[in-house]
DNA sequence: CTCCTGGACGGTAACGTTTCCAACGTTTTA
DNA sequence: TAAAACGTTGGAAACGTTACCGTCCAGGAG
């Protein structure tokens, strides 16, 4: 009874040495035992094995990382806003691969300026991950150089280093988006544009690519560089943009935040148009097919995106890896949804 | 030009006492000045601090983490599948509470077994943490007892072990999604309940008080036990119930999986029903105002349930708060969308 | 003038592990 | 038979930091 502690009874954890007492080895051996018990007797690992069962003991990693050369079996994954289910899922992901090889994933969050990702990167570099998975920001990451630590970019390169990327095909996928809206005959196709990230400089290349290889000029007027990248600024600018005397057949929104923006405008302002734009977003999410207006997408495998990095991270981390950087690009899809093919009369519902 | 190795300079990180050297001074200086600077001489703080801007030193955390009853600067966080974006809001708001306090967050994915959290929770603590998030599941979690680490358990409480614990009203949140459906008239109303999570028994307690408080019987053909937690589960018991000869005029979905299963069932039978149900569910999420119905959803600040556990637990880390385990249950709302009053012609549209 | 106090600082032990080297016993080789 | 080779084991050093203990010097009290 008296027994129930506030959870304060601090027994102090065994270590290698009580394990060595225990069976009557050496620290060496139990050591030995530890890391696969080559070169050991087998009646002398049963023993360690058996004194590491009563004892309950586990290897302290923080004391093992401590040893020169040996990095902690951590990496870590720098990115944006977890509630982006972008982000989520190349977490989700890597987490996956890299527990898989027993490695634990640090996270650091970087919601903030660069000058808060530089800090937060040193902060877990600091921790001696064996690793480093940076989504970045626009920020110079040459103080990344001399670190001694493998570093790969996830989704868009960085500047000032030279490293290993994994990333989309934002060309391609803007090239599709594009495409297929002009095959359906729409000329005058706007496009939405989150702030300068590399991304969606070459979504935007791939969209004007398309144009050009279809013969038809794109009108600068359509397309449109929003201040910030949710979807309350996709919402503003689609609803001037559809108010125009001369509004656009269809938008493509490069982000799928940009997307939710774009259907709520187009909701809100329902039976004022005259026709209703198709719209084609890019990177899936979830109950786009469920929406009033089931919206086309162009998609990636975006999990496949997290796991590649975590495995060649992992790779360069044990130094199985040696090649130079590499540059690995996944391709993108569209996922047809009938968007243009909306049912008249879904615009009269109420809207909030 | 030959300097462009494939980036395997391998400098070795400066250290302390590569510090002292440079700066003139002892080793216990630096650590002083490192540590906030206390009893040492202003003059020869300078030299130090000096010393470290030159050398670009930075102090290792795992050396650090080392000393006896120093407990390395991250907080542990194991959850389930951070595409569910219950977890990510979770793990966003505990990532950025830790982090002002200089603290890291380790993540541990458990998608899979009992078996695997518990594997992955020794893993952590392996890791030295200073403190573990846990988002339980059923599983014992007993061993978690004489760990020596301060825990705290989010969203629902783990057995065998007696800490802190973060959570949501459930029952208050079913009671309310049930008052709201049975004042809006409805007398038949299905829940459909998630495998047998503590929550979603608690929230089915709160239907079923609402119902009692209301002098009605709840019939138990409508409260319906799902094989599994996600849409599909949802979406093929929400067919069958809707589709036998006394249907119910209003659903409760106990998740937001469920509620997106719920929706999708309904858009697909259509014109097929009388009458279209009432639709309310647990948890918000993105684009619930936008769908053809929109749903009504108790929804509580999950945001703050992250934030909770990480403070607390810093709290506890630190050995700031001694206090017994606590038990802080934040409430739930009612977000109405008024559901219910879906226009007649939506259902028409395509599927898929 | 001497003693004591106290602040500033240097040195060293310790944390728990891995790795290296030496020592030992056994077997193989010359 | 002696030497060499090998496998097994124990012990000690090292990793980078913090905490403790002493030493030193300046200044105040007696």
């Amino acid at each position: 009874m008296s027994e129930t502690f506030p959870s304060q009874p601090e027994a102090p954890r065994p270590t290698m040495i009580d394990v060595a007492r225990r069976a009557g080895v050496g620290l060496g051996t139990v050591s030995r035992v530890v890391n696969g018990g080559h070169g050991v007797r087998d009646e002398t690992a049963q023993r360690v094995r058996a004194a590491i069962d009563e004892l309950g003991f586990q290897r302290n990693e923080v004391a093992r990382a401590l040893r020169p050369g040996k990095k902690s079996t951590s990496l870590a994954l720098v990115l944006g806003d977890l509630t982006n289910p972008f982000y989520a899922s190349i977490a989700k992901a890597s987490l996956e691969v890299a527990g898989q090889s027993g490695f634990a994933v640090v996270l650091g969050s970087v919601d903030e300026d660069p000058e808060g990702e530089k800090r937060a990167i040193q902060e877990l570099v600091s921790r001696q991950v064996a690793g480093l998975m940076i989504v970045p920001d626009q920020g110079d990451h040459a103080f990344l150089q001399g670190a001694g630590v493998p570093v790969v970019f996830v989704d868009r390169p960085a500047t000032g280093i030279d490293a290993d990327i994994v990333m989309v095909d934002n060309e391609g996928g803007g090239r599709l988006a594009a495409e297929h809206l002009l095959q359906q005959g729409h000329r005058r196709i706007a496009i939405l544009l989150a702030p300068s990230y590399y991304t969606i400089g070459r979504r935007l290349r791939g969209f004007r690519r398309a144009h050009r290889s279809a013969g038809i000029d794109v009108d600068e007027s359509l397309v449109i560089q929003l201040p910030e990248g949710n979807a309350e600024a996709a919402e503003k600018a689609t609803r001037e943009v559809m108010l125009r005397p001369d509004p656009p057949t269809a938008i493509f929104a490069s982000t799928n935040f940009l997307a939710e923006g774009v259907l709520r405008a187009l909701g809100e302002l329902g039976g004022q148009l005259g026709a209703e734009p198709a719209v084609v977003g890019f990177d899936d999410f979830r109950l786009a097919d469920m929406l009033p207006t089931p919206v086309t997408v162009v998609a990636s495998d975006i999990a496949e995106l997290g796991r590649s990095a975590a495995r060649l991270l992992l790779d360069r981390a044990s130094g199985t890896d040696t090649r130079p950087p590499q540059r690995i690009v996944l391709p993108c899809a569209l996922i047809e949804r009938g968007s243009g093919e909306r049912p008249p009369s879904a615009a009269d519902r109420k809207a909030r």
